[in-house]
RNA sequence: GCACCCGUAGCUCAGCUGGAUAGAGCGCCGGACUUCGAAUCCGUAGGUCGAAGGUUCGAAUCCUUCCGGGUGUGCCA
């Protein structure tokens, strides 16, 4: 498992390092993005205009506001010094280069020697026309070349509840898997669960003691969870006891029936519940290959470290250390922590299989990459293991998707186990979030502003409820801290999940009040852009593939789920503005389109993060 | 000790591959439901981007130092 046990969940916040940034910049989106596009239409522009002997970087970048036009090239200003000429002074034969460019409408000089790009409403019609009418990928281009991707997330304990803790790897680890599974890569979804370690001889010797097949039954987790804690604690205080768990293990672990039946057992109930939970949160895996899973790589993995000369002994256990080896990453040999591969007591550790688990998915499933969307506190642990298989000559790319921890609302770590006892369960949060939704709902009913069918309650007020927790959770950047709080985490206000849903509410109700189809419309609308609110609806829609490459470039869902808000504000605007079915002719058709295509962009989009919608709420 | 991370509006957070006047939500104050759904829209107020230097035509963003906070680090995962 990737969780770390009995310890409360400590604060930490990393952000991206430059090294991160650099690798995730270097993997290049395919063409026809709208900045590449313009990117190349830039560079081309400058080489021309200046006479250079080759292109340079236009430098494009979205402009902050939109009176400077829709996008800037901001490269002249460093040819300035090289060409010994004001920047404003090259800026003008760029700008001049662009014109009868057809995605141009005019590019003009600014500031201090910024072009500023106007785009021509007609092109962009045509190219959200052209979106309306792929049904299959809403205009977003599939990679040219496909990688095999594992994504090895959630990875929760057998023995433990899940927490809100683990709602971050499960959701964050989800979003990414959907993302690159979209823009065509060959994902493999891993749920490496603790199903081997320590716990195991507590439980076997626990369940003995004090289990409850009846409890056991109803309520396996709780059950395992009462158990465990009675376990632990009695191991702490009873040496003899500990002995009697590690023995256990050990007969586990050496292949004991007896033992292995128990393990079997528990693990099949656990199973249960956790799939329960995953349903709940619309997860699911491709595999689930544990820590039990590695158990017989683990001699030879600790064997070959030491042929090699990589690992050596020191008091009793076999470990790396990295001052000693000459490719080592400096901060690591700085350090003088060793990475240990195997306890004195001949125990192997997470660090050894996770170095099987690296080999197993190059070797037995050819994988191009492997993310693991793990908590930043193991920070140190990915760096090493890493490490280790450059060493090994791993032939993968292997990238920790950290993210901060969750703290409570008085921002401080929230504890899995407080003093009062109060834990909140995954579960229970997706319960209370579900009843609010539904309360929220029942008032609108009641005051006559909502329109949702009795037999429609209960699967939108999961929609709702649910997907106001995922937001809450992914539309911050994945490695900030997230401050717990009931409020924020099931607000249905703002920026918040329910708000895009909403929004993809109206533009079904659009369609059901006119009694239109929606695919129909897509297969025949034109869209043309003639006010202001069409052009920034627009203009929105226009940049959602760009959108997704930098999220699966980056691993960051939070674009997205930024995308589809603004999304969602622009189409608030146009629809406070436009009338649609009163519209006439091409005008109501064209709105007609810019509303489908809208509503498949929420919807995609929410798609990309596990959140559902709804067409009444 | 060593390594890593964070400090942006009253609160919660974006922005950090350097680019023009630092943006949202919540909260506050004020408007908009006879008009495709008010879980909505429009507007006002609110900031020495922790501090000081440096690099640059240009710094919230890069570098250095300092202040404040956090995390990891020899036999858990």
């Amino acid at each position: 498992m990737r969780f770390l046990t009995n310890e409360p969940i400590r604060a930490i916040a990393h952000r991206p390092s430059s090294g991160w940034r650099r690798r995730c910049l270097a993997r290049k989106p395919p063409p026809m993005l709208l900045e590449r596009y313009l990117e190349s239409l830039g560079s081309q522009a400058i080489a021309r205009a200046l006479d250079l002997d080759g292109p340079r970087p236009a430098l494009i970048r979205p402009t902050q506001d939109a009176k400077f036009g829709d996008f800037q090239i901001n490269g002249a200003m460093p040819l300035a010094k090289e060409l010994k000429k004001p920047p404003r002074e090259l800026a003008q034969p760029i700008a001049e280069a662009l014109s009868g460019i057809d995605a141009i409408e005019k590019a003009e000089v600014a500031g201090p020697g910024f072009v500023n790009i106007h785009l021509a409403p007609a092109w962009i019609g045509s190219r959200l026309t052209d979106a309306l009418r792929d049904a299959e990928r809403d205009g977003v281009p599939a990679v040219e070349q496909v990688s095999k991707i594992v994504v090895d997330f959630s990875s929760p304990n057998i023995a433990k509840q899940m927490h809100v803790g683990h709602l971050r790897s499960t959701i964050i680890g989800d979003a990414i898997a959907r993302v690159l599974s979209f823009m065509g890569h060959q994902v493999i979804r891993d749920n490496h669960i603790g199903d081997w370690g320590t716990q195991f001889g507590l439980l076997i010797v626990g369940m003995r003691e004090w289990g409850d097949e009846t409890a056991l039954k109803s309520n396996p987790i709780k059950e395992l969870e009462r158990v465990y804690k009675l376990a632990s604690e009695r191991a702490g205080e009873d040496e003899d006891f500990a002995g009697r768990a590690r023995a256990e293990l050990a007969k586990l672990q050496g292949g004991d029936e007896r033992n292995l039946e128990l393990w079997r057992h528990l693990l099949e109930l656990s199973r249960g519940s956790l799939d329960a939970l995953y349903t709940e949160l619309d997860v699911s895996f491709d595999s689930w290959l544990g820590e039990s899973a590695y158990h017989d790589a683990l001699p030879g993995v600790v064997d070959d470290l030491l042929e090699r000369g990589i690992a050596r002994e020191d008091d009793g256990a076999v470990c790396i250390f990295w001052g000693e080896i000459p490719g080592a990453p400096k901060s690591l040999r700085k350090q003088k922590t060793p990475f240990i591969i195997r306890k004195k007591d001949g125990a192997f550790l997470y660090s050894t299989t996770d170095i099987a688990t690296v080999q197993h998915r190059k070797r037995q499933l050819h994988a191009d990459r492997a993310l693991y969307v793990v908590d930043n506190r193991q920070a140190l642990h990915f760096q090493q293991l890493f490490a280790v298989m450059s060493l090994l000559d791993a032939d993968m790319e292997l990238e920790h998707i950290g993210f901060g921890t969750v703290l409570g609302k008085d921002g401080k770590p929230l504890r899995t186990r407080d003093a009062s006892g109060e834990v909140i369960t995954l579960a229970s949060l997706l319960q209370e979030a579900k009843e609010r939704a539904r309360q929220r709902i029942d008032e609108g009913i009641a005051e006559g502003r909502l329109r949702v069918q009795p037999e429609e309650i209960d699967e939108v007020s999961r929609q709702v409820g649910i997907g106001a927790v995922k937001y809450a959770d992914l539309r911050q950047n994945r490695l900030s801290d997230y401050q717990f709080d009931w409020d924020k985490m099931i607000s249905f206000q703002g920026n918040a999940g329910p708000y895009l849903q909403y929004a993809y509410a109206r533009c079904s109700s659009i369609f059901a009040k006119g009694g239109l189809d929606m695919d129909a419309i897509s297969g025949s609308a034109t869209i043309t852009l003639d006010t202001p609110a069409e052009q920034t609806l627009g203009k929105h829609l226009l940049r959602f593939a760009d959108v997704v490459y930098q999220a699966g470039a980056t691993s960051q869902p939070h674009l997205i789920c930024e995308h589809v808000y603004e999304l969602a504000r622009a189409f608030n605007g146009f629809y406070a503005e436009c009338p649609v079915l009163d519209a006439d002719g091409p005008s109501r058709e064209s709105r007609l389109g810019l509303t489908a295509l809208t509503a498949r962009q929420i919807r995609r989009g929410l798609g990309l993060v596990g959140i559902g919608v709804v067409d009444r709420m």
